[in-house]
DNA sequence: CCTATAAATTAACTTTTGTTAAGCAGTTTG
DNA sequence: CAAACTGCTTAACAAAAGTTAATTTATAGG
C-alpha cells in the first residue's frame, strides 16, 4: 500500500483502497512495466512531425507536400536525460517543437534557489523567450528532463521563410496563441486559487506530468516550498477524501 | 501628513519627512492640481493612433498614409467611468489600444469574490481573450475605472483584413509578443518573488498605477487579500526603510 | 550487497497570510 | 447636514507557508 502511495502520487484511504480510474492504472501499470505494451512500445505518445503538417494544413489549408521549404529548415535534436538545450547567456533564438519527452525551464535567484517558469512535454512548443522577446540573452535555463526529442527551428530562420512563404503565418500565430493562453491560465490560476487547489487541478488536468516529474519541480512551479507540497499532499489524504 | 500617506501611497518617515522623488511629486500634484498645467494639458501623457502607425513603420515599414485600410475598420469608444467595456457571456472577439484611462480584467469566482487578472492604462492592448483565444463567451469582465478612449478593431475583422494586407501581419505579431511577453513577466513574479517583493516591484515600475487604483485591485492582482496588503506597506513603513 | 546520493517526509518553530469583524476617513447621496 | 457607502486600517485568531534540520525512502554506483 505505501508502495501504491510513492508511486501514484493519489491519496490511498485508511483502508488501502486506492482510488484511482482505470486510466490512470493502467498509465502507470505501463509505465512501470513497459513489457506489457510490447517491445517498442511506448506509452507516452510521441508528437511527430506529421501532427505538424496536419495542423498547417488545417490552420491554412497548406497541404503537407508544400511544408516542405519549412521543414527543411527545421532540424530534430535530441538531448539525454538532465542535458541543458538553453542555457544562462545564451543568445540564440531557439524555437522548437517536443516530440517526445519533457522539458523544464527555470531561473537561478540571486539566493541560489532555483524557481521552475513551466514544464512541458510532448506536443507542446517551447521557445527562448528571453531572446526572442526580448533579443536579450536568456536568463533561463531549459533543461531535459528525460530523453528528450525536438524539432527545432531557429526564430529568425522562420522570419526569413515567413517572408517568402506569407501562408505559413498561421502556424506562428497559432504558436504565440498557444503559448499565451498557456501563460493566461497559469495567471489566472495564481490569482484566483489556493496552492492547493492548483495542485488538485494540476493532478486533475496534468496527471502524467505529476508521475514523470520530481515533486520539487512542481512545487517551484506552484509558488511554493517541497515541504509545503508534502504538506498539503498529506492533508489531500487524511482528509479531504476528493 | 496622514493625508499625504494616503494620496502618495509612499512610506512615510516618523519624522513626518516624504520620500518620495521629484518625479513622484511632480506625478501627483499634476494630478491634484491640473490646473497648474494648464487647463487642456494632460499629465498621463495619451497614446495615440500616431503612435500605432508610427510603431507600423517602424515593425514593417508601412507607410502612414498607407494604414488607411486597417484604422477605416477601428472605431472610437469611449466610456464612462464604472462602465464594463466586455461582460461575462460576451461573445464579442474585442481588440483595443487604450489611448487613455485604466482597464481591470476580472473574473467572479464561485465565492462570489472577485479577481483581477490585471489592470492596463493607456499604450497598452486589452483583448477579450477567452473568446479571441478559445472562441468561447468570455469568463472575465474588463471595466473601466477612469474615463476611456479606446481604439477598437473586432479580432475577426482584423483577421479579414489580413487575407488582403498580409503587409500588416507584423502588427497582429506585436500584439501577440506584447501580451505574451506581459503574461510571462507577470508569470515569472509568482514563481520567484514574495507577495512583498511583488508589490515592491509594481511601486518601481508602475507607481503611476498605483495612485490611480484602489489598493484593493491592486491586492488581487498581486494573489492576495487587501488586509494582506495593509499589513506588508505597513512592514514596509516601520521596518524596510527601502 | 552495501554504500553514497537524491528526493520526499516529518517535526519544531517562525513568519506570513486568510478570515472576520470593528473602526476610521473620505465621499456620495438624499 | 446627516446618513449611507466605500476603501483602508487594525486587531484577534486560525490556517497555511517558509525555514532548518533530522529521518526515511528510493535510486545509483561500486
Amino acid at each position: 500500500m505505501l508502495l501504491c502511495t510513492l508511486i501514484l502520487r493519489l491519496p490511498v484511504e485508511k483502508s488501502g483502497k486506492l482510488k484511482v480510474t482505470l486510466l490512470q492504472a493502467w498509465q502507470v501499470i505501463s509505465k512501470l512495466c513497459p513489457a506489457l505494451l510490447g517491445s517498442n512500445s511506448n506509452f507516452y505518445m510521441s508528437a511527430s512531425i506529421d501532427m505538424l503538417q496536419q495542423l498547417l494544413f488545417d490552420l491554412a489549408g497548406v497541404m503537407p507536400t508544400d511544408t516542405q521549404p519549412l521543414f527543411d529548415m527545421a532540424s530534430r535534436v535530441l538531448l539525454e536525460a538532465g542535458e541543458a538545450y538553453i542555457r544562462t547567456g545564451d543568445t540564440s533564438r531557439k524555437l522548437a517543437f517536443i516530440e517526445q519527452g519533457i522539458i523544464r525551464s527555470y531561473i537561478v535567484k540571486d539566493n541560489g534557489d532555483e524557481a521552475t517558469l513551466f514544464l512541458r512535454c510532448e506536443g507542446q512548443f517551447i521557445a527562448s523567450h528571453d531572446t526572442i522577446i526580448h533579443r536579450q540573452p536568456s536568463r533561463f535555463i531549459y533543461r531535459a528532463l528525460e530523453p528528450v526529442t525536438l524539432l527545432q527551428i531557429d526564430y529568425d530562420v522562420l522570419e526569413d521563410i515567413l517572408k517568402n512563404h506569407p501562408e505559413y503565418e498561421p502556424l506562428r500565430n497559432f504558436f504565440l496563441m498557444r503559448m499565451l493562453a498557456d501563460s493566461l491560465k497559469i495567471m489566472e490560476s495564481f490569482v484566483t486559487q489556493s496552492p492547493e487547489e492548483r495542485y488538485r487541478e494540476l493532478l486533475a488536468e496534468r496527471f502524467d506530468l505529476i508521475n514523470r516529474v520530481p515533486d520539487k519541480y512542481i512545487a517551484s512551479m506552484l509558488g511554493i516550498t517541497p515541504v509545503s507540497l508534502s504538506r498539503i499532499r498529506k492533508r489531500m489524504h487524511t482528509k479531504g477524501k476528493s
